[in-house]
DNA sequence: CCGTATCCTCCTCGATACTG
DNA sequence: CAGTATCGAGGAGGATACGG
């Protein structure tokens, strides 16, 4: 059947759309920054390089796992360097890249909107669940 | 026994964690933020008020379920107001708050950054791609 | 010390169908 | 037009055990 169907044409928006949103610049950045881990990692190292024991200490709570993974993640997009000394035991320290640092403005001003208006946010739930 | 295993002090870590965790302000924004649709949402939005059936044609992509989900997390943290309008058919707008106009700036930056930054990180997960 | 590999469990999200 | 209700697949992420 040749018929073009509701389906069809969803299917086909859907496409495009993913196509326009996979190219999208802020959208890439956001699903960087939404990860979990990734701000705590970041103000990590803002005071300067690391050791990996070192961070999975400062950030408690955080599983080898997602350590591991939220610092490749990172290192590969340029944002964080990985250094290793091959003593024994082997060492290694992460530290943000200029590129990583120039990110962390950004982190500060989220921040600092946060602090700002968090009550604000707050109060706005405490109304609406009470209206609801 | 009254031992304390290394699982008993992870646990205790994550409680603590888990607390500080949801204390953080910033934390708190981020995870709005981090939302697959706010950030479309709202930059749908920035232009004045909108129609729920506008929106969803204006975002592509986007499940009914999604909309209206982020469109209540939204009105909930009072950065969108929702207005009916009881007419046949029911009329609905959504507009942004004052507070949620405040947010824009904020949207606005990461999107500088990534549209200024993205090449770059690009770059990086070529090289790391081909190095590894 | 710094990871990798595996399993397993929530929980998000999309598809679909139905209502005022 | 503007939703709500329900179900099922898929992926993120934690626990655990092992390797260089």
């Amino acid at each position: 059947m040749a018929t073009t169907t509701a389906a069809d044409r969803r299917e086909e928006a859907k496409q495009a759309f993913d196509a326009y949103f996979a190219e999208c610049p802020s959208r890439k950045l956001l699903d960087r920054l939404s990860d979990k881990w990734v701000t705590l990692v970041l103000t990590g190292l803002a005071g300067g390089p690391r050791r990996y024991s070192d961070l999975s200490r400062r950030i408690a709570g955080v599983s080898q796992k997602m350590l591991t993974q939220t610092l490749r993640g990172l290192e590969r997009d340029g944002l964080v360097r990985r250094t290793v000394t091959p003593s024994v035991p082997v060492r290694v320290d992460y530290e943000l890249t200029p590129l990583g640092e120039s990110l962390m403005p950004l982190v500060a001003a989220i921040k600092g909107w946060a602090e700002a208006n968090i009550q604000t946010v707050e109060a706005a739930r405490k109304t609406y669940d009470a209206t609801a």
